[in-house]
DNA sequence: TTGACGACTTATCAACTAGTAAGTAACTTC
DNA sequence: GAAGTTACTTACTAGTTGATAAGTCGTCAA
């Protein structure tokens, strides 16, 4: 038997899975309740509204950024650009998943206000991280790039979102090219 | 009244519209429908499903580009590549739509199989259009990088792509950062 | 032992989905 | 002017969607 957080959890984990492969609008109550062997009315119980499942998937997403960010604080920029890149590698392979928050804004006219809120929430956390990244990377020389950190991040953003997308149809290298290519500009020591 | 493919275009323009803002599974018949003041029976009448409406759109979307392409051939890299950001720039002022097969790349798992590979045709199409500017270009000394012209034809795709979905949450201003920090890093003439 | 509570299931709902069949009015062709 | 064709509308279907109300069952504290 499940303990509280289990079912809960486990609905999470789904349909994230399923937000991630399928979209906001590509994925049902249903399809996470049969997922599960459960049914749809328990997935309502823990989520009453899509458009409370839709925030508690984009909190989590960024609980979890929120915590990698932390630990990967003291690092220099180059790793914690290393370790971003990586992040968004394994969504690749774990069945040509894309980034949560970059299906969310494809889509964001037909999703939820809330859910739309929690993923400007995200972006804008996510951007800045990035933003102060680039700088401090500069500053200390360990990346190399000229203009406004902000131009750079949102390059590096819109690089990985685009690439995790293209890479379903026109195949996994597509990121890596794209991967190897920012890190080429960026002036990063190529290590893998 | 209207000609044999005036409405018929004009369902193609309110669910290009509706695509671009909602995605794929973000509307229906209804939606075109009701817009355009016809029954949702009159939109089945010229796609009788909605794969074939799908690919209709792809194949309309992937027809202009290519009308550009060849439009756009003899111009020198610099304007190419500029060409190509404006396309795109044009999709966020009229109202934050995103660039189409982004769009069904978010989403490619849950979209009829025909329309998956009506946008693999068109995403392989613009990336080899891609490689050839900038190969062509960096020859020409019109544009500077490092690496091979398909990791950079990845990183420009990818790019624009991304600062699209990007733009809605964070603004109409990330695309435009990305879009010169790009033209930096390709060592163009910031003209705008 | 009771009674409250958490975690569900059963049963049901109205709205919407893509899709179809049959009918109709206007225009074209002979 | 009859027959066919085009471009629809009306009317309908079966399945899915998000959502709710009421009931069930085990656990746990008083």
């Amino acid at each position: 038997m499940a303990t509280k957080s289990d079912t809960r959890e486990e609905i999470l984990r789904t349909a994230s899975r399923l937000l991630q492969m399928n979209g906001f609008n590509g994925f049902s109550y249903g399809h996470v309740a049969r997922e599960l062997g459960i049914k749809s009315a328990a997935v309502h119980y823990h989520f009453p509204s899509k458009a409370d499942l839709g925030v508690a998937l984009v909190e989590r997403f960024r609980t979890r950024y929120r915590l990698w960010m932390e630990d990967a604080a003291g690092l220099p920029a180059g790793q914690q650009l290393a370790g971003y890149f990586a992040i968004h590698r394994r969504f690749l392979e774990r069945g040509s998943r894309v980034c949560p928050g970059g299906v969310l804004q494809a889509e964001l006219n037909a999703v939820p206000p809330e859910v739309r809120t929690a993923v400007e929430g995200m972006a804008r956390e996510v951007q800045d991280w990035l933003v102060g990244v680039l700088e401090a990377g500069r500053e200390a020389g360990e990346v190399r790039f000229e203009g406004p950190a902000v131009a750079m991040a949102a390059v590096v953003a819109s690089t990985v979102q685009g690439a995790l997308q293209i890479a379903r149809t026109l195949g996994p290298d597509q990121f890596d090219a794209a991967e190897q290519q920012l890190g080429r500009i960026l002036g990063l020591s190529i290590n893998q």
